[in-house]
DNA sequence: CGACAGAGCATTAATGCTCTGTCGGTGCCTTAAT
């Protein structure tokens, strides 16, 4: 073991030399004698030891491990929040096979009380819960008792994907870690673009948390885009396609319809497949995918339902029939393609109508402003807290689009957050005036819809790139490549595209990845720079593509 | 955002046009009846 001072160094700040022994000897204690971290975890365990920690790993590359061995060395019982009972069940176990004293705690659970006295006794070192429990007020007064120094945040990208207008518990994380006494933050997910980290962070209550990134790219999928107009023509295509292919993969379409719709098309070419979606039964969900993981059905056509949990090492291939709802969420799914390291494929197909569909989930039932000023009346009529569902039918507002509208409300001040969603009145709000607060919410949704739009985009710009695939899919992960892959249909067709050598480029141009700022958009990150035009993606405008001659001329973009 | 279905209407009667409304994805949870 290399004693120089650079091991001291971790990624958010120096490390002594008694905390490595103890990661080490929690290292041994949870993946045997002998084992080692890799592939990014160690940075993260580092990290998260020294400060609040939002952890950017592959797929493989073992969280599970991250948590437990940064909670053995805090020394504290951990929680973990997990997005499906699937996903408590499975990492228990792991666990537990370690020899580690866990525990699930969600509606599956029957003596809950016993579960929360021995996490109060100091008996339990990892819970493993959902994020509806801690929204759970007997919940937090339990937990806080046993005094716990980490909350692990698994799969972080459920915060923005979720939280404003699926499952809003997502959203009170923030107040449930205050409850809890302000644990250490360890944020963990295989995807986040730049505009969803700052999202994340900024609805975790821990905007400043150091980021450990391992590089997104999973350099031995094929990538390749096709773009389709007729609807027809393209289902004739995806079929195509699958029959071409070998080994097991999953077909992802945007809607339930569709997933009976390929997978009856795919059976009458020959091929067996099921379709799976979040609507079926649950016997039926469980049949498809434990026949699809034992390899009796080699192709399963699914929404986006068919995903988390599905930890296959050898699907081969992952193809999209629609247009996936973000570019996060795309190299999320194509993420489970090749997990054994063995050569695997990603071929999108993509109709510029599909966009639709993706465009409308980012933000298209925004409330109102009006709405937002009848919100605002009514929770001042509440001092003393309201229940969120409660607020939202007299005040002609959908619960959705009320919930919407909640994440700007906290942010603003106008409204404080209370257990078991409830809200309150918050410190700025003046109620014989919304009007002001109402503009202000407004703008801040407004700017949510821009960076959510944005990230529906990226995908436009992956599927019609007119260069090299994975530099354009890495560039929107915040990852800059200068040479092209060589493993994508763009560079297989000879048009890999050459951005570090464009033609004319002069001294003093932008560059991909640097830090800039503009008068009017405030400071932001380039992402890409061509011969005619520059993508900046701004902190809170999303991304803008400027025009390259123009920005020379006027100087608009100036280093921050 | 946009596809699609159905209503309503106009019109050399069974079709075509326009308008309006609806729908589209992800999982916790609780409670009551088997």
């Amino acid at each position: 073991m290399p004693d120089t001072s650079a091991d001291l160094l971790g990624p958010c700040g120096p490390v002594d030399r008694p905390t490595l022994d103890a990661v080490d000897a929690a290292v041994a204690r949870v993946l045997g004698e002998g084992a080692e971290l890799g592939g990014g975890q160690r940075e993260a365990v580092l990290g998260a030891l020294v400060d609040d920690c939002f952890a950017v790993l592959p797929p493989a590359a073992g969280k599970t491990a991250v948590y437990a061995v940064t909670g053995l060395v805090l020394g504290g019982p951990t929680v973990v929040v997990s997005p499906t009972l699937s996903l408590h069940r499975d990492q228990v176990a792991h666990l537990v096979d370690a020899g580690v004293r866990a525990e699930v705690l969600n509606s599956t659970v029957s003596a809950r009380g016993a579960v929360l006295e021995r996490f109060a006794a100091g008996e339990i070192e990892v819970l493993v819960t959902s994020p509806e429990q801690l929204a759970r007020e007997d919940v937090l007064d339990a937990l806080a008792a046993g005094s716990p120094t980490l909350l692990a945040v698994d799969e972080a990208h459920c915060v923005c994907d979720w939280g404003p207008d699926f499952r809003p518990d997502y959203l009170g994380l923030a107040l449930a870690r205050r409850r809890l006494g302000r644990p250490r933050v360890l944020a963990l997910t295989a995807t986040a673009s730049i505009p969803a980290r700052g999202e994340i962070l900024e609805l975790l209550g821990v905007p400043d948390a150091c980021v450990v990134v391992r590089d997104p790219d999973r350099p031995h999928i094929h990538l390749s885009a096709h773009l389709v107009h007729e609807e027809e023509a393209k289902w004739e295509r995806v079929v195509d396609e699958v029959v071409g292919l070998e080994g097991a993969g999953i077909v992802y379409v945007g809607t339930r319809g569709h997933t009976t719709l390929v997978r009856d098309r795919l059976r009458e070419a020959g091929v067996t497949a099921e379709a799976y979606d979040g609507g079926m039964r649950a016997r039926e969900r469980a049949r498809v995918q434990d026949a699809f993981m034992g390899g009796e059905v080699p192709v399963v056509v699914a929404t986006s339902a068919f995903g988390m949990g599905i930890d296959k090492p050898d699907v081969r291939w992952v193809l999209h029939g629609d247009t996936p709802t973000s570019i996060d969420a795309y190299h999320q799914e194509i993420g489970r393609a090749g997990r054994d390291g063995g050569p695997a494929r990603a071929v999108l197909f993509h109709r510029p109508q599909d966009l639709a569909r993706p465009k409308l989930f980012a933000s298209g039932r925004d409330p109102r402003r009006e709405a937002l000023t009848t919100v605002l009346a009514a929770v001042c009529r509440h001092p003393d807290g309201v229940g969120q569902d409660e607020l939202a039918g007299p005040a002609g507002v959908s619960k959705a689009g009320l919930a919407r509208a909640m994440p700007a409300l906290v942010a603003l001040g106008a409204v404080t957050r209370l257990p078991g969603r409830r809200v309150a009145p918050g410190d700025v709000i003046a109620c014989d005036d919304f009007s002001g607060l109402a503009d202000q919410a407004a703008a801040l949704i407004a700017r949510r819809r821009e960076r959510e739009q944005s990230k529906v985009e990226l995908v436009r710009r992956y599927a019609e790139a007119p260069g090299c695939r994975r530099r354009t899919l890495l560039e929107a992960l915040g990852e800059s490549r200068d040479e092209p892959c060589g493993l994508c249909d763009q560079c297989d067709a000879g048009h890999p595209g050459d951005p570090g050598k464009r033609t004319g480029a002069q001294d003093g141009d932008p560059v991909p990845g640097e830090a800039v700022r503009h008068d009017e958009w405030g400071p932001g990150t380039v992402t890409t720079v061509a011969d005619e035009s520059v993508v900046v993606l701004f902190d809170e405008g999303g991304y803008r593509t400027l025009s390259l001659p123009v920005v020379r001329e006027k100087h608009l973009l100036a280093p921050a």
